[in-house]
DNA sequence: TGTACATCAGTGAACGCGCGTTCACTGATGTAC
DNA sequence: TGTACATCAGTGAACGCGCGTTCACTGATGTAC
């Protein structure tokens, strides 16, 4: 009895945290199509299939159900990331800035969130504080190629000037006038390789 | 009578030309205080003591409103900016990050519209067009630090990279989170000079 | 097996609001004769 | 100097809309006896 009773209610709850997630990709899908203020619940409900009333059984709020999309997404990063840096055998501070980069342009959708994030002073304290743990995550990892470069001093520091420096790249040319989406992607990584060997010239 | 006429005329062209800035200054005044995205008609109107619709004899909408807001205060900025840098006997790289990153601190204004700008997709052809004339200016005086330097190769090249650099310090830790204004400025500080180093270290 | 009750996912409609913009109008000032 | 007309800054009210969120309700499913 009480196995199979906490068995179902494990189900029942499973199967909430899938209606959950519905609800969260269908958020994901229209941040990729349309500005992320401009997405409204109505869209979302209508995306994913339900009733927009529905939604506030699962989220408490339009900010809520925002930075847990984020959220979502960014552990998404920091897993392929982490990945794709921590395979190779040695480290480079170039590879780092070039991988990062290249993660940003062939995923505009993380990019276009962190941005939003980064700029709307409106984020709560817990909310913000959530943000910051995932991006600490993320200099982390630029913490690990500058130590392995010899680094030994100002190694946080130095993750997040190369860390800062590479969001600039991406923030002040992603919407280069007037350029196609080659020459912008060709534009941002001599950018990004300039500024890397800056970086893997400092020991 | 050829003569007073087109005297009066021009003092009528003076007087609506002084309205219309009053509604800038009431725009710009409001960009300060809240969100760019959350100032509304009605907000402006109020500030400036008059009816929203009045803003219409002026402005052909709120779009055009706040690019002519912003152009405004890009022209103060690079002619704050190139008179500090022109003025100096020899213009140091390190001298142009320092100065724009203090800028950038002090005019938290201009900042924000800067990168509301940037961000912002939603722009036409033609006023992407007048705010990239602005930037444009403003990578001239870049250009003038690193010739004086000795660089010879990729001026412009080196002066993207160094102003989205600055940029992307400003727009990652402009929100330092837990952290006091002080604290927020002398770490901004410190990334400012890092990067500066690495990019005078060049020739 | 049958019945009364509890739970809860799910909904359509409505609330209350603020938005950008337009409209029809007023009234002050200038112009022509 | 007086009068008829034109110009135009300026306005209050309204239009039409979409928003986030809440409410009262339905109906399916599970539970207790």
């Amino acid at each position: 009895m009480e196995k199979e009773n906490s068995t179902l209610k494990s189900l029942k709850a499973t199967e909430k945290e899938m209606r959950k997630n519905l609800i969260l990709q269908a958020t994901l899908t229209l941040f990729g199509e349309k500005q992320i203020s401009e997405v409204s619940m109505r869209d979302i409900a209508k995306e994913a299939g339900i009733s927009a009333a529905l939604i506030y059984r699962h989220f408490k709020d339009r900010d809520e159900l925002f930075i847990e999309a984020f959220i979502l997404k960014s552990q998404e990063m920091i897993t392929t990331f982490e990945h794709t840096i921590l395979e190779k055998e040695i480290i480079l501070v170039e590879d780092i800035g070039k991988e990062f980069v290249q993660y940003l342009v062939h995923n505009p959708l993380f990019f276009k969130m962190m941005t939003y994030f980064m700029l709307d002073h409106t984020l709560v304290e817990d909310h913000l504080e959530r943000f910051n743990t995932t991006i600490r995550e993320l200099l982390a990892i630029f913490d690990t190629g500058f130590k392995q470069s010899g680094l030994k001093q100002n190694v946080r520091l130095h993750s997040h000037a190369f860390f800062s420096a590479l969001n600039g790249i991406m923030i002040t040319f992603h919407h280069y006038p007037g350029r196609s989406e080659k020459e912008v992607e060709d534009h941002i990584e001599r950018l990004t390789s300039l500024i890397s060997s800056l970086f893997s010239k400092i020991d």
